[in-house]
DNA sequence: TATGAATGAGGTTTCATTCAT
DNA sequence: TATGAATGAAACCTCATTCAT
């Protein structure tokens, strides 16, 4: 009885692993130049294994995207429980933005992979639903607020609560990679060698950018752009 | 001479034709996706004849990714050139951005492709620096008049110059982009084909999402974050 | 003991099982297409268990090739025992032979299946002597009849009996294959899909394939071959 | 100019030179077990050069398959426009029908071959076409002076064209295959090694089939049916 | 006996790149 | 300069088979 409990949870351990790895490697290389050998060999399987696991490398990323949406939305939810009013609530969901960032780093680019769901063929159809209510989970989960703070006439009428939601997460959104990226291309080993070789310089500029307080900029923004929603 | 001066020129105008039709295939679909065989079609050559003028296919991209931000920066300067004032210029910077973005629109995408210049063993140093100085370059222009108008205590010092350029354009792209990958996903044939077999439906959300005024939002945007900058 | 006995019925019970449903799923895929795996779903069992009571996939196949000449050979000693006469056991053969592809109908392909004995490299010796051993005796209850018929004269001594044998079956067999050959092609998914969306039509000789009575065909052939060696 | 009509030329020899190596192996090994490998090394070209030349592995065979057919067809219409008389065409046919066999052996196998054209997929539509084309060609070459005997009264109107070019058809390959049959089982290297470590004997029925006459058995064959369907 | 889990070996196909002409 | 032809290398995926339990 326990034996067939355990085997489900070491089944559930497998796949965890799996998908980790399989987010690093998508981190490291993109998801397609990411291949399902990088996967087996960083799982410690064989590649034929994934396949037990996994329908295809499609379903891989989207089971992945899906864990990390679902991970961000259940902070979200977490950190917004913490306050009574719908302003407060609002400010920390972009806590909880950092937060997840500062946890989760690396996952936080899959979110905003370009590739996203475009060109997705072959996923089966309920792991491209699972994906999809996931998503507007999410829209959901930073919406509710934002809905609350404008029938309290927090917020001016003058933007819908979507406007609103979707300015926050944009915005702090892009701050975010850009941060990412800029660590990201310092990291680089191709750029690292490159520079080591004297065949390109850090300059002045990339220095500065790798020196910013990012948290600061990001709580600044985020209160800016609460603020310029509100009534006057 | 003059026969020596018309090949180079007929050269430069080949080349020209296949950063054009290369960067059409880049944005259709992105770089990895993207087969030299496309890009020779589109351009009614053999792909021999690409290797005649770009080293590899890495080389291209990186040229095609110097050229989008060599426009922008063009772009950035001559609606600055406009005005008179730091301030002036910055909210006409904003503008550019939007242009670029109207006439460019699916250029813009390749400047933050993640797979940008992660990974790139094979190009020669001479094409690599030249993408690293345009980069530069974009990030002075950026940068001038925010300078200008810390010096002239129109921005509060509590942000460094940088600081600001950084805010002011993640922000502003963070929001393009979202539109971006809107628009991007009600188009992709995929999607609409779930749509229409009923696997997957829109809901009020997404629909509510297409529906967005973002130049509205764009412009709210810039302007508080601007001012949240400024000396109180 | 008892309990031994039991224990070997129900693992023969077992084997039967699994065969039938590999009978089932080569028929439908072919040998090569049909995998362990379809047959251990069709079996209710386990991909592992199959190879307890199989060598292999080859075992497998050469089992079921046996089990369906068995049932032949027994199909046409039933109908042969009817008669007193080697001229009516003969014909009455031929009635077994329609019987044999009326009810077993598909099964009946496998017995001419390309892929047959060759290349069989992996089966155990017992096996392969059971499946020649089983050939044979299809071949002697074939040929006995039409010894004797031979030796009362009723043949014409021109050809011999295992000729006569051959020309009947072969003939035979040659018309009820095109006859499946027709059906199969106009049952096929792939083809009727072709054929719904216009991509290939239906064309009348198709159509009057389709429409023809076999039964009747095969009879006049059967009494035609027959006819033409016996003595004039 | 000249040059132009030699490439065209050599790309086409080409061509049949794989179509060539594609039949050896795919008549050795079935169409399923043949590989790219195994045909790119015959051709002595690479693989991936095959898929220059051919979609993929379905169009090949139904390339060749094509050919085979059209082959055949063209023997028959030689054949038979020998002859005046729609019954001495239609000896004539069932000769070439022979002759073809006795020429292209091997090749014969392929059109009747069990996988024909159920589950080919990947086929361009084109190629299809051509060859469903050839084969209703084919069949109507065949029908053709059936029909005209039919309507001499030289075929009794018991049976129609279809059910008498179909009989003799089937009829006719069904012996030649057979025949194959045999021959290949015997040549089988497996069954050889069989044979040569005493795992299995030949017995006097094998030997005996080897020993036949088969043209002898054929062309009494052939006689037979036709006489069969003539006015008594 | 029965099986869940794992995998080695191998198949088809793609594509950036080269080279003789 | 321009290209048709060819290919090495590698990617995704499948499946018969094994093995510990």
């Amino acid at each position: 009885m326990g034996i067939q409990e355990r085997k489900e949870r070491e089944k559930e351990q497998r796949k965890a692993v799996i998908m980790a790895c399989a987010t690093k490697i998508f981190l490291a290389k993109g998801f397609v130049n990411a291949t399902m050998e990088d996967i087996a060999v960083c799982s410690e399987l064989s590649k034929a294994t994934l396949y037990v696991y996994f329908k295809n490398k499609e379903e891989i990323i989207l089971h992945v995207m899906n864990a990390v949406l679902c991970r961000l939305t259940e902070l979200m939810e977490t950190s917004m429980s913490r306050a009574k009013s719908a302003p407060d609530k609002i400010s920390l969901i972009v806590e909880a933005y950092m937060d997840f960032y500062s946890d989760f780093n690396a996952q936080y680019e899959l979110l905003s992979s370009q590739e996203s769901t475009a060109g997705m063929d072959f996923v089966s159809l309920e792991c491209y639903k699972d994906y999809v209510a996931q998503y507007n989970k999410f829209w959901d989960t930073l919406c509710a607020p934002v809905n609350v703070a404008l029938e309290d006439g927090y917020f001016s009428k003058e933007f819908s609560a979507v406007e609103i939601a979707v300015t926050l997460w944009s915005t702090i959104k892009g701050l975010m990679q850009n941060m990412d990226k800029v660590v990201k291309t310092q990291n680089c080993p191709d750029y690292q060698k490159m520079v080591a070789e004297n065949k390109v310089n850090y300059n002045d500029f990339q220095t500065e950018l790798l020196a910013l307080d990012y948290k600061k900029m990001l709580r600044h923004l985020s209160d800016s752009v609460i603020k310029s929603f509100q009534q006057q």
